[in-house]
RNA sequence: CUAUGUAUAGCUCAGUUUGGUAGAGCACGAGUUUUGGGAACUCGGGGUCGGAGGUUCAAGUCCUCUUACAUAGACCA
């Protein structure tokens, strides 16, 4: 891609209404546009880091024998009234044709068990499990944070049915590995860690992922050796590490990345929800549902991964693999050189951000360059010419090598090609 | 939802105290000079001062209402 021809551009001014720092760079580098408070545009960098993140969410769960679905946003209420959740106070009600009661799905529990009635009839047809990864609509009385807390945010959400509670606590546990799983390809995998939540209306407990950061919304009490801990709402009645029963837990701050619960027979009990078992007995189906948020994730990384002059991504889910900046443009000669490296990238299939602006400072390319945080910066001009080719320089890094042209092939074309 | 604050150019803001011709920087367009860490200069385009009502000869400025946004808290299946 080239950056003069980008949709969404780097700004200098920090956004007034800006209350933290994904919020900040996210929008001073291009990537998000707020629309209203709590609902985000995505610009084309945006949507490309926030896609990287579904899809390594999307391939985990395809290894757990999930199945992608799409289920609507938008719902009859009368699926709320049946569970009785239709007073839900984040529910965002609207009115259809003939003065219908519809309403934005804060999550699909309503949606997905009658949906899963229409299929799944006999002990043969079970486990089964799907997800979908969609926007959730949530009411929230204060938005913040930027992608920390909106209210239409992405979330992929699996939903799996059993045959009885052994099997349900069998596949929770395939989802909570394959959870960190997740964290670790996205970079958050030494600083993410199970949390013991309250169950809710559900079960006695229920489990979140919470990723250790500063800025973090959540206070957690964590038992460093086991990297387990327990959130605020049940500290009270669990005072050590479920784990290993040490009692010297740790306070810290994180934000909440994914929730897992076990349903049990809330929602089929309340739809009317059975199978027949191999005697052709009536039986109730087990639920269990998993949550994660894309959306939130981005914001997250963002709040750990960068320092004063920008993001720093992770090489996984960077907008870009490579972040090529062309100095000396006037100059027909390099121009033809940068020009012939940006087709050879294209060519290998890397994925690249060309800066093929050619009246900007190196200065302005470097602080956007930094600023938008692809983790891998090459720099083609008359001095790295001069010197022997291409200069590199990783994001995290402060310094940088030169590095020939024809050595492209060892380094840059089998890493990312 | 409660309390408080803010709203002026695409963005960040000054101007409100004491009512009197609508401003700056950035961004954008034309040009000159620059050319490895957010360059300099010249010229130019761009505004119903969030909205409605009121006071006044005169309102961005004062008053009332309203909406949006932000901050703290409450809330977070």
């Amino acid at each position: 891609m080239r950056y003069s021809q980008l949709f969404g551009k780097t700004t200098k001014s920090i956004p007034s209404d800006a209350d933290s720092v994904n919020a900040k760079l996210l929008t001073q580098g291009g990537f998000i546009q707020k629309e209203i408070s709590g609902v985000y545009n995505y610009l084309p960098l945006g949507l490309r880091v926030l896609t990287k993140i579904q899809n390594i969410v999307r391939q985990e769960m395809d290894k757990i024998g999930g199945q992608e679905i799409l289920m609507p946003a938008m719902t009859s209420e009368d699926s709320w009234i049946t569970t009785s959740r239709n007073g839900m106070e984040v529910l965002f009600h609207l009115k259809g044709q003939g003065d219908t009661n519809l309403v934005l799905n804060p999550t699909h529990e309503e949606v997905v068990t009658p949906l899963a009635q229409k299929y799944l009839f006999s002990y043969r047809d079970l486990p089964s499990a799907v997800y979908q990864i969609q926007n959730k609509f949530r009411n929230e009385a204060r938005a913040k944070s930027g992608l920390l807390r909106g209210r239409e945010f992405n979330m992929k959400d699996l939903y799996s049915f059993h045959t009885d509670e052994k099997d349900l606590d069998r596949y929770y546990e395939i989802v909570k590995k394959a959870y960190f799983e997740i964290y670790k390809r996205l970079g958050l995998g030494d600083i993410t860690v199970l949390t013991f939540a309250s169950g809710g209306a559900f079960s006695q407990f229920s489990h979140e992922f919470q990723t250790l950061n500063e800025n973090g919304e959540d206070t957690i009490y964590l038992c460093k050796k086991c990297k387990i801990a327990i959130n605020k709402e049940i500290i009270d009645t669990q005072k050590t590490c479920p784990e290993c029963g040490n009692d010297k837990l740790e306070t810290v701050k994180a934000t909440e990345v994914g929730n897992i619960f076990k349903l049990r027979t809330k929602f089929s009990k309340a739809f009317n929800f059975y199978y027949l078992d191999k005697d052709g007995q009536k039986k109730i189906i087990e639920m269990g549902c998993y949550g994660f948020g894309p959306s939130r994730t981005m914001g997250t990384i963002v709040e750990i991964c960068h320092d004063e002059k920008g993001i720093i991504w992770p090489e996984s889910i960077a907008p870009y693999q490579i972040h090529l900046v062309g100095l000396d443009l006037h100059d027909d000669k390099i121009k033809s050189q940068v020009e012939k490296l940006y087709q050879d990238l294209l060519n290998k299939n890397i994925e690249v951000l060309f800066d093929d602006r050619i009246d900007v400072t190196a200065g302005v390319k470097f602080a956007d360059a930094d600023l938008i945080g692809i983790p891998t910066r090459l720099v083609i001009s008359k001095r790295s010419l001069e010197n022997g080719g291409i200069e590199l320089k990783k994001r995290n890094e402060d310094k940088s090598e030169i590095i020939s042209i024809d050595s492209l092939e060892n380094t840059i074309y089998c890493i990312y090609g």
